[in-house]
DNA sequence: TATAATTTGCAACTTAGTTGCAATTTAAAA
DNA sequence: TTTTAAATTGCAACTAAGTTGCAAATTATA
């Protein structure tokens, strides 16, 4: 059980409470290939399902000691993933395809930090979307 | 009525009928300094009133022309703006507010397109996303 | 003016996400 | 281990953005 003890150590680490609902969700998030939505974490969660409210909320809790990221938003639907793959003001760009819907995470291309805001603005995130065809639709 | 022209022309260039409720929505976009949502173009269109279907229609059949863009949600809710200050492939950054929840278009920031893109991928639309404070509310 | 094609308005619907609250669970002290 | 206070969960009801089918109205063209 690899991935509960990460699960239990982020929890810890966090000083959130470690519960059952959270771990799981956590989990499923660990071996996620991809951001996913609330539906599709429910899927993945198969017999340890919780309310959706209880995924709703565990997300937010996350996302607010910045352990998840809301990474895009696609058909009305927000899609989360873990953060570790962001830097610390920085996530990794998403492609996500216009034919078949299909987003792939490059977290290996990084692009540069904006630069040239104008005196004030003090930047927190910055999140990187593109559009197009992938492999699969482009040819 | 220089605006009342404009929206003419933009649609006939594009091949739509011109009809008033197109009109009077592209009206409000052409004066609008920001991106904005159904509800807030309801609201800009004071007496012209129109129905949410015909603007959700309007805004989508606009943006399969490529004139308009769905520019980023915010809060559930899409913000649509005139694509002319975008290029070809790339938006213009959009800088939010975390605080207030304004958010600015930084029309004369640019940044480079993603580079690495694997083979197969064909890019339609880059666009930046930039969470943060505001001037007015990082002082 | 007549005609065909397109667009509009309406009402009903879909669905992501939120809220209030009572019941349950957690963590830490006794 | 038992107790206790604080935090979390599940439920049902709700909110609100956006969509759909269809009849009526409008547009472009001849
Ligand atoms: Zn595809
Ligand atoms: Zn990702
Ligand atoms: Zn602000
Ligand atoms: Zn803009």
């Amino acid at each position: 059980m690899k991935h509960d003890l990460k699960a239990k150590n982020i929890l810890k680490s966090a000083m959130l409470y470690c519960t059952k609902p959270r771990n799981d969700i956590l989990k499923v998030l660990i071996v996620a290939k991809t951001p996913l939505t609330q539906k599709q974490i429910t899927e993945k969660l198969g017999k340890n399902q919780h309310n959706k409210t209880t995924i709703y909320r565990t997300l937010r809790t996350l996302a607010k000691k910045d352990l998840v990221h809301k990474a895009y938003i696609h058909k009305k639907a927000s899609h989360f993933e873990l953060a570790e793959n962001c830097g610390k003001t920085r996530c990794h760009p998403h492609f996500t395809c216009s034919n078949c819907g299909k987003t792939i995470c490059l977290t290996d291309i990084s692009m540069p930090l904006i630069k040239g805001l104008k005196k004030g603005f003090v930047l927190q995130r910055q999140k990187l979307q593109l559009l197009g065809l992938c492999p699969d639709c482009s040819s």
